[in-house]
DNA sequence: CGAAACGTTGAATGGTTTCAACAAGAGTGG
DNA sequence: CCACTCTTGTTGAAACCATTCAACGTTTCG
């Protein structure tokens, strides 16, 4: 059983606060429902009015807007530990979609218990905004990827990041990492086609750089990749948290 | 006096939550000092650790990243009423840097303060993380436009968005509103180049749609510019609050 | 008056998309 | 078991959107 999988949201939120043996004591009563879902069902949609957010325990889950044109932008990917749709509850109707890229399983934590707990335990609610500072910092970079990169940059500096996070949670090192992407998620993400995704990731494994195969990222020569996307990893903030 | 002077956070968190007298008194405790920045100036340094946000009183203010090659990405304007900084208190250091598009005046909210308001005041708590979520939306919205818009409907887009935030506070309307920003602004947002934004916003005006002129947005034909940027504004979240 | 910031326009270049075609593997039903 | 379809991956050529380079106009300001 991978170490997620036991409290999960304590783990995550450790992660952002020390937490005394009380407060983790709430944190146990907010997660009652563990859910699965199907590859390729979505959990949430766009607009709808949302009562509950999740911690992911297995599995990707991406979040998503469509476009009139049939377009579909990849906002972010959702790795075990990560909160899913904590943006929704706290809004009148979700603003965007998520769909389960994979079969998964997570958490559900209500929307309700979530705000009371808040009052027991204000520590809580600066940890979860911590947590939700730092998936926005992801949002943030992914949009200076999108403005002010080329395809290759981008393609590079989305692979890193993928594998900085999934290190952090056991998933992944330094050589590689696991992924079960589609040349049309990297698309989306990106803001490419899935054709010249295709072309990005064949002239980066030419390069000696990357390969991406049969749902595998191999970093072949990860200080020229850290170099050519300007990767620094600092606004992943990954940090133990402070005792004060 | 513009109504935001008056009490800029307890505006502001108004529109998110439901506040009594205690809650509000509270509030006020907090925003002490008023400080002043001339245009130009930045207010906030990436990598930097602040122990304050800021609520902007008057005035323009943009978050950016500046890329080793020199370009810059402009994350998102902060116009009168709005927080700024909040996730760079939150983090470990700021994830990007703020600079006053024009001379501002913004109200200093100490980060100790704000966390310890949590525990006297839980709702706060709640209201900050409904107003960061909302912030959050924007640049989410933001993504899509640069990951897949061409360069017209990204501006369109973009004015729209604007003139909705600006009419929440009384600084715009259905006809148009003051804009302090240069094309370079609106290049460094967009992701574009500043010649193309010249030609973009040219196109946009001979097709008797918007135009961009001595600081002043004037929508000529509105609805035509919706139509052309499938402008949805339910991701601003401009409602009232829920009395429950 | 000169410099600096901002805006404007044309022409050449280039990164990315679109269109089209084909290959390989997985799953399905006859 | 085989044909069939669907999904995913792959590659070439043409078309297109946006960038870069270059030049010039305008306004502001010291």
């Amino acid at each position: 059983m991978h170490v997620i999988e036991r409290n999960p949201l304590a783990l995550k939120l450790s992660a952002f606060a020390v937490l005394s043996d009380a407060e983790l004591a709430v944190l146990d009563g907010l997660h009652r429902k563990r859910r699965s879902f199907q590859a390729g069902r979505d959990l949430v949609h766009e607009g709808q009015t949302e009562r509950a957010a999740y911690i992911l325990v297995s599995g990707w889950v991406c979040s998503y807007k469509l476009q009139p044109d049939g377009g579909r932008q990849i906002i972010n990917f959702q790795i075990p530990g990560d909160f899913l749709g904590l943006r929704s509850i706290m809004m009148q109707a979700s603003d965007c979609s998520f769909e389960a890229i994979v079969d998964i399983q997570a958490i559900e934590v209500p929307k309700q218990s979530l705000v009371e707990a808040f009052s027991t335990t204000p520590k809580l609610a600066t940890a979860i905004l911590r947590a939700a500072s730092r998936d926005e910092a992801m949002v943030v970079e992914h949009l200076v990827r999108l403005g002010r990169r080329d395809a290759g940059k981008r393609m590079a500096h989305f692979l890193l990041e993928l594998g900085a996070r999934l290190s952090l949670v056991d998933l992944g090192n330094q050589s590689g990492y696991d992924c079960p992407l589609t040349q049309y998620h990297l698309a989306d993400a990106l803001g490419l086609s899935a054709v010249h995704v295709n072309r990005v990731l064949r002239s980066l494994r030419e390069a000696g750089l990357v390969s991406f195969k049969d749902g595998r990222v191999k970093f072949i020569n990860r200080t020229g990749l850290v170099r050519l996307a300007d990767f620094d990893p600092a606004y992943l903030d990954q940090t133990r948290p402070l005792a004060a």
